[in-house]
DNA sequence: CACGTTACATACTCATCAGTATGTTTCGCG
DNA sequence: CGCGAAACATACTGATGAGTATGTAACGTG
C-alpha cells in the first residue's frame, strides 16, 4: 500500500463545500478546490472522477454535518416542548445568520432541478429531517404540550415556512434582528400548535 | 430611422425567459436565445449589451407577467375573503404545477446571492407582492372576515411558506394532488387567520 | 434617389476550465 | 532493498461560449 490518503476524500469534500458555499458552484473551479485542500487538480482526480462526483460528496458532507449538529443539540434535552423549540431556534438562526448554508442549499435546489442524483439526495435528506420533526411534534403532543390533529401536514407547512425564511433572509438583512427571529420561531410554533377550531 | 425593431427587446426577453425557465440560465447560450427569437447572436447584441442585461430583462418580464395575471384574477372579484383565497389558490397551483416558474425563480435566487442588481430587482418585486397581500388581508380584516393582530408579520410567514411549497414541489411530485393543494391553501389561510389566543 | 442610420448576419477571437496524459514521489511488502 | 501500487504533480488538450469585428440589407429622410 502507498501513503495513507484515507482522509483526502473528506478533506476535498470539505474544501469543496466551503468554496461552493462562498462563491456558488458555478464560480468555483476544481483548481481552487484542490488548492484549498492543499493538493493539485491531478490529485483531486485520484479521489473523484468528475466535478459532479465532488458536488455529490459536498452535499453528503453538508447533510451529515446538519444531522450531527441537531443530534448534539437534542441529546441533553428531555422536555418535549423544549426539544422542539430548541431545534426551531437553531434552524431559524441558521437560516438567517449563516449565509454559507443559504448559498449552498440554494445552489443545490437549482441544480436538483436538472439533476436526478442531486434531487434524490436532497429528497432523502429532507425526509429524514421531516421524520425527525414529526417525531418531536408527536412526542410533544402525547405529553399534552400541544394539540396537532395532523402532525405530518403541520410539519410540512412549518418546514415550508422555514425554507421560505431562508430565501427571504437573502433579500432582507433586517430579518437578522433578534426580535424578528423570536417572532419567526413563534410563528412556526403557531403553525404546529393548532388551537381549538372555531366552529363556522 | 431604419426598420422598426421596437418589439425586439421584448421578443428577446420572452425567448430568454422561456429557455432559462426550461433549462436553467447556465445551460442556455445566447445563440439559443437568439435562435428562438428568430435572429442571430449579432442581432441580440444590438438590443442587449451582455448576457447579464438579458437576464435582468427576463426577470422584469417575469415580474410584469405575474402582476398582470394577478390583476386579471382580482379585477372581477369583490368579496374580500374570496379575493384572498383566489390569489392563494392561484399561487399554490402555480408553485406546484408550473415547473418553468420554479426553475426560473430558483435560478434567480441563486444568482441574486452573487449579484446586487438581480437581488435588488427581486426584493422590489417581492415587496410589491407582499404589499398586495397585506392589502388583501387588511381588507378582509376590516370586513370582519378574519382577525389578524399583525397582518404584515402574518403575511411574511405565509409567503415564506408559499416559497417553501415551491421548493418542496420540486422534490415531491405527490404534492400536485388536488387534495394536497387544497390542504396547503387551508394551511396558508390558517397562518393568516389567527384565532383567539389561548391564555397561558 | 442617394445617403446615413440602425437592424441584422457572418465569422472570428480569446479566455476559461473540465478532464487527461504522463511523469515523479512515497511507502508497504516480499 | 527493490518493486509495484497508489498518491500526487505538471503540463497539456479540447470544447465551449461570451463577446467582437466587420460586412450587408432595410428604411426613413433630405
Amino acid at each position: 500500500m502507498p501513503r495513507d490518503a484515507s482522509h483526502m476524500p473528506l478533506r476535498l469534500a470539505e474544501a469543496a463545500y466551503e468554496l461552493f458555499a462562498e462563491n456558488g458552484m458555478n464560480d468555483v473551479t476544481l483548481d481552487q478546490v484542490a488548492a484549498r485542500a492543499g493538493v493539485t487538480k491531478g490529485s483531486l482526480y485520484c479521489h473523484y472522477r468528475s466535478k459532479h462526483e465532488l458536488i455529490v460528496a459536498a452535499c453528503n458532507h453538508y447533510y451529515r454535518t446538519y444531522q450531527v449538529t441537531v443530534n448534539a443539540l437534542l441529546t441533553p434535552l428531555t422536555d418535549p416542548i423544549e426539544r422542539l423549540r430548541s431545534v426551531l431556534e437553531l434552524s431559524v438562526r441558521n437560516c438567517v445568520v449563516d449565509r454559507k448554508s443559504r448559498v449552498f442549499t440554494t445552489d443545490v435546489w437549482a441544480m436538483a432541478l436538472q439533476d436526478e442524483q442531486i434531487r434524490a439526495g436532497w429528497a432523502q435528506f429532507y425526509n429524514t429531517v421531516r421524520d425527525m420533526f414529526v417525531g418531536l411534534v408527536t412526542a410533544a403532543d402525547t405529553a399534552g404540550a400541544l394539540t396537532t390533529p395532523d402532525p405530518r401536514r403541520a410539519v410540512n407547512l412549518m418546514l415550508d415556512a422555514l425554507e421560505g425564511v431562508k430565501i427571504r433572509a437573502s433579500f432582507e438583512p433586517a430579518i437578522a434582528a433578534p426580535s424578528e427571529q423570536e417572532a419567526i420561531v413563534e410563528g412556526l410554533m403557531g403553525i404546529l400548535n393548532v388551537k381549538e377550531e372555531v366552529p363556522a
